[in-house]
DNA sequence: AGCTGTAACTTAACACTGTTAACTTAACGG
DNA sequence: CCGTTAAGTTAACAGTGTTAAGTTACAGCT
């Protein structure tokens, strides 16, 4: 006994550090800008050995981005939050805004490209909706928890509108960010002001009483 | 004489079918899924023809975008428009949604994709800054326009920094549309519902007086 | 009329890419 | 000790963007 484990532990040692390879790469190079070939000879296997443990690219940098979607919701949950409902979202506004700020590439490919339908599997399913690990649950709780405290306009009360709503207006902000900061039509204030021009905005755009957002 | 006009014609022709050709192909297949190779078999030339008249691929597809930049600024032109400012800023982001959801591949590569940057020609010079051939411009003057009739709160007098808002916010929306509608972890509103909610809610958070907003 | 230069275009090739099929090699289980 | 299996390799395929060198046709000049 315990060669199988053994074994298995090797395997998913090569696959972790098939996955590091990759990350590393793709942070600073980008989806399009690695090859499997780099990825291998980064750690010094042929190419084709990716292929044992990944059916192709998309599988492989699909799971760094699963990874990386289960980052966002541990750093959500690991900063600590204001009691006050509004601020709450405000903060998990910004605690987003400065994770797209920090892996652009990352972001890139979790949020800003087209991927081929994936149907969840069964580990997928348990993270769905979980507000521990799946960030948008989060969201999606805190958002719920402004509507029970009635700080919404009393005809918001759709939860997943809302939160849509929200992630649609900071994701605007760090995706235009990514993809035009460099373009010299536009004369961009700093990121941090139109970030929190966004939130100011949206929230405030939300509440019952505007008057009372400081 | 004549003949010299006559090959600049025919040049010029030949450059429009090949971007005319990569425009059809570009749309329904989106940048990385088309070749010079491809491009090049439709109009029935080699692959290296293309380069006669284009740098590179990316080159080729930046003067499509320039077309595409135009013909958003037209349409914001020629789409009749309210006279209150604020209707007019509202309609103005239901054309550029509506762009967004009938040209999904172009918007693509127009606002979600990095380009290297590139320094803008004397033509790009003459078009910037003009609202009637440059769509940043014309969301410019009309935020201008609100500012100049106190609609909105006293402390917003920046007309970049308000341009910029609304249109990530509209652009949010867009963009995740695009990027992640068919996401099974997330249950998407209506992508009619979801524009008219963030048109909604950034106008009155913007605006002097929220009850005035119909 | 015949030569020359040039612009438009093609052929062939380079250095890549993702991916597959067929092979080797090593190690465990019986 | 032998057979099976799994991990990893080599070689190849079909495709990519792009370039260097070559062809061809034709306007302009002597």
């Amino acid at each position: 006994m315990g060669v199988k484990e053994r074994r298995e532990r090797e395997k998913s040692e090569t696959r972790d550090k098939i996955l590091d390879a990759a990350r590393e790469l793709f942070v600073t190079e980008g989806y399009e800008g690695v090859s499997m070939r780099r990825v291998a000879e980064k750690i010094e296997y042929s190419p084709t050995a990716i292929y044992v443990y990944f059916a192709d690219k998309q599988e492989l940098f699909h799971e760094l981005c699963q990874q990386d979607y289960a980052r966002l919701a541990e750093v959500f949950q690991s900063s600590e939050m204001s009691t006050d409902p509004i601020e709450r979202l405000r903060q998990t506004g910004r605690t987003y805004t400065e994770f797209g700020v920090r892996y652009p590439n990352h972001y890139k490919f979790m949020f800003m490209t087209t991927h081929p339908p994936h149907e969840p599997d069964e580990e997928d399913r348990e993270v769905m909706g979980n507000p521990e690990v799946d960030a948008y649950a989060f969201l999606k709780w805190a958002v719920q928890q402004a509507i029970d405290a009635g700080r919404f306009r009393e005809e918001l009360q759709d939860a997943e509108l809302i939160s849509q709503t929200l992630w649609a207006s900071v994701h605007g902000v760090i995706s235009l960010n990514i993809a035009k900061c460099s373009d010299p039509w536009v004369d961009w204030r700093p990121l941090e002001q139109r970030a929190e021009m966004m939130l100011d905005v949206t929230l405030r755009g939300l509440v019952r009483n505007p008057g009372e957002v400081k």
